[in-house]
DNA sequence: TTCCAGGACATTT
DNA sequence: AAATGTCATGGA
């Protein structure tokens, strides 16, 4: 067993100014996670070219683009695109970023050994080895996207996400090529569901995603206040409060912001799809069976949620 | 053409 | 309380 290291930084600035250096834990796989992030060419908060990732990120209210690589079995490399040092301060922030993003503070050791004997689940975690939950850390671009997918299939859905920021958020240009900062609360608060329907977003979805913006910009509703609720019902109770936000969206978001291993979007088509096909079913299992099917891994539903989705086809 | 897609809500029984 | 209808588009 590994003990993580929680306290030392985990980073150090590289020979280069402009980069640092960002150690990895064990147990994760840069090719799934390059997997994970390419599996939609719609995809536009990030850019991929080879074995880099580009993103683009706030540091100190000004957009920073950084090139993530894999610098050795250990570690990434980090580097800001335009040439330009940081403040301590924004390394930190951006190291935490990353970290968050790519699910790198998450001890897997205990659910590998809970899968191990698992008829199921042992062969999904031997296969994808290192795969982590591929995070959203910002509260509203998680919400926007998981009520964007609700009922529609995937491309469909990056499709709208793509139409949404390329409507309200910012974006810069590097190498003849565009970057896009997700939409702030503020920036869609004040939209008009015509607008939104102009994207081909439902009345519905205008509203809700209208709505969420609205209770963002009010402070009523944050990452914040989701973290520092009593506990996971807690925070899940808050979120089902939310006009647009059911079960499948408010699970969805505590897994993938909010990154509670607990959380169990149970309704997921997707995961209905997977199970049916691994346990060559001639329907899609109940909600009662998937619940029983889980029973066992309680505590790390997210990831096996995860893993399963891993083993679906490609989209498109 | 019909059915389904990483659902939620409003209405009806 | 539980079943049914509605939203709305794209792909198989």
């Amino acid at each position: 067993m590994t003990i993580q290291e929680r306290d030392t930084p985990g980073f150090s600035s590289d020979e280069c100014p402009a980069s640092l250096r960002l150690s990895l834990p064990d147990a994760f796989s840069y090719r799934e996670t390059l997997h994970y992030l390419s599996r939609s060419p719609l995809e536009c908060m990030h850019r991929m070219d080879g074995d880099k990732v580009y993103k683009l990120l706030e540091l100190e209210h000004e957009p920073a683009l950084i090139e993530i690589s894999r610098m050795d079995g250990a570690s990434l490399r980090i580097r800001y695109v335009d040439g330009q040092s940081r403040s301590d301060e924004a390394q930190q922030a951006t190291a935490n970023y990353v970290r968050e993003w790519w699910d790198l503070r998450t001890n897997l050791a205990p659910f590998y050994r809970m899968a191990e004997a698992d008829p199921l689940l042992g062969g999904l975690t031997r296969e994808y080895y290192g795969l982590r939950i591929m995070g959203v850390p910002s509260l509203f671009e998680a919400l926007c996207w998981a009520v964007i997918g609700q009922q529609v299939n995937l491309p469909f859905a990056y499709t709208l996400k793509k139409r949404l920021v390329e409507a309200f958020g910012k974006r810069i240009l590097w190498n003849d090529q565009s970057f896009w900062l997700f939409p702030k609360p503020q920036d869609v608060a004040a939209v008009s569901v015509e607008a939104l329907m102009k994207l081909q977003f439902t009345g519905r979805k205008a509203e809700y995603v209208i709505g969420i913006a609205q209770l963002m910009l009010h402070g009523e509703l944050s990452k914040q206040a989701l973290r520092e609720a009593n506990d996971f019902a807690a925070a899940e109770q808050r979120l089902l409060a939310i006009r647009g936000i059911g079960p499948w969206t408010a699970n969805y978001v505590l897994m993938r912001c909010l990154r509670y291993p607990c959380a169990f979007p149970v309704g997921d088509a997707g995961l209905h799809n997977a199970l049916k096909a691994l346990l060559k079913l001639r329907r899609k299992p109940t909600e009662h069976e998937i619940r029983e099917l889980f029973a066992p891994w309680r505590g790390w539903e997210a990831y096996a949620v995860f893993y399963l989705w891993r083993s679906l086809a490609p989209i498109v």
